[in-house]
DNA sequence: CCCGGATCCTGCTGGC
DNA sequence: TGCCAGCAGGATCCGG
C-alpha cells in the first residue's frame, strides 16, 4: 500500500523520533513478519541494545543501521504495513501489531494487516556504483534484500539515461513497466496512474514503442509527482496509511486519475476509465492519453 | 531471458 | 439482515 511518498514521510517522522535512541527491548508479537523462528534470535542480537544511526530508504524500503553492526533491520510494509512511534506505550496494542521495539524514549510498533510486510536483519553490501545507497545515509551500502532494485526518481544519484534506455528494450506495457521495482524503484499503483496521466500517455503503451523523450518525461514526471506528494505527507484514504506519528497525508486531494473512474478529467472533462492492465486497477482519460498503438501517444492540448 | 498471470493475507464494500 | 464475490496502496514465483 505504501508507496515511495507514504515510506519517506513515515521515514521523516522516525529520523525525528527514533534516530538516536538506543532499542532497549525488542518483542516479536506475530511470526510472519520475522518468517522463521531462527529469525527471531538474529533480529534480537541485532536490534537489542543498539542506537539507531541512520533511517534510510531506497524505492519502498526502509533499513535501520545500527551502530556497526554488519546488518541492517529491513522494514518492508508491503501493502498495509504502519511504522507508529509513541512517546508512551498505548494502553493497548493497536490490532494486527507484529513487532514493537521498546526505545530509551519511546515506543516503535510495526503493525501490518495484511501480513505482507516484513521485519528482517539483512547483511549491508558495496553499492554497484560505490555512491551512497540512498535517502538517509551517507553509506554506500545496501541491504541484500535491496540488492535487486534500481535507484528511485527522487534519488539524484539516479542514472536517468540508464532507465530510458532499458525501458525502451522491454515490450511490457509501460504501467507494467513502471511497477517493476528493476527499472525505478518507489513507483505503486496510485502513483503509476498518476505519473501516466500527467505525461499523458496510454498505460497499456509497449515501453519500446515510446520515444525516448516520452520514456525519459515519464520518469521525470513520476519524480514531480512523488515530489510533490511527499510534501502532503502522502496519500490516504483511511487510516491505513498514516504517518509515524499516526496522522493522515493530503494528496488524495491532488490525485488526478487514480481511484477517479468516471469523473471528468481534469484537462479535458472526459469521464476516466478503469482497466485491468498488468494485473492492476488502471485509471485513465480516454481523451489525453490517447492510442496505445497509434502515434499520439504523448499527446498535446486538447 | 522475457513475459504475464497466479498467489500470499485480512478486511471492507456493494449487490443480491 | 446475511452472505458472498470482488477488490485493496506489493512483490515474488512459476509456467509457457
Amino acid at each position: 500500500m505504501p508507496e515511495l511518498p507514504e515510506v519517506e514521510t513515515i521515514r521523516l517522522g522516525l529520523v525525528e523520533h527514533v534516530l538516536g535512541r538506543t532499542v532497549e527491548d525488542v518483542v516479536v508479537h506475530s511470526g510472519r513478519a520475522v518468517r522463521k523462528l531462527a529469525d527471531i534470535a538474529t533480529l534480537v542480537d541485532l536490534v537489542a541494545g543498539g542506537t539507531v544511526r541512520e533511517i534510510a530508504r531506497r524505492g519502498k524500503f526502509l533499513w535501520l543501521v545500527l551502530d556497526d553492526a554488519p546488518d541492517a533491520l529491513v522494514l518492508h510494509l508491503g501493502m498495509s504495513g504502519q511504522l507508529l512511534f509513541h512517546t508512551s506505550p498505548p494502553p493497548e496494542l493497536p490490532r494486527h501489531t507484529a513487532v514493537s521495539l521498546r526505545l530509551d524514549r519511546g515506543l516503535l510498533l510495526f503493525v501490518d494487516q495484511r501480513t505482507f510486510g516484513y521485519v528482517h536483519p539483512s547483511p549491508l553490501l558495496p553499492t554497484d556504483d560505490g555512491l551512497p545507497a540512498g535517502a538517509g545515509t551517507s553509506r554506500p551500502e545496501l541491504p541484500a534484500l535491496a540488492a535487486h532494485i534500481a535507484r528511485d526518481p527522487l534519488d539524484p544519484h539516479l542514472d536517468v539515461p540508464a532507465v530510458v534506455a532499458r525501458m525502451g528494450r522491454t515490450s511490457s506495457a509501460v504501467k507494467r513497466v513502471l511497477l517493476d521495482q528493476r527499472f525505478v524503484s518507489g513507483i505503486g499503483n496510485i502513483y503509476a496512474d498518476e505519473t501516466l496521466w500527467h505525461a499523458r500517455i496510454h498505460p497499456a503503451t509497449p515501453a519500446n514503442l515510446l520515444p525516448p523523450d516520452a520514456r525519459e518525461r515519464i520518469v521525470r514526471t513520476a519524480a514531480e509527482v512523488m515530489g510533490a506528494a511527499v510534501l502532503a505527507g502522502g496519500t490516504s484514504f483511511d487510516a491505513l496509511y498514516v504517518n509515524a506519528m499516526g496522522e493522515s497525508g493530503y494528496f488524495a486531494r491532488e490525485l488526478r486519475a487514480y481511484g477517479r473512474t468516471g469523473t471528468p478529467c481534469a484537462r479535458c472533462a472526459t469521464p476516466l476509465v478503469r482497466e485491468v492492465i498488468g494485473g492492476r486497477s488502471t485509471h485513465r482519460c480516454p481523451r489525453c492519453q490517447i492510442s496505445a498503438t497509434g502515434a499520439q501517444w504523448i499527446g498535446s492540448d486538447p
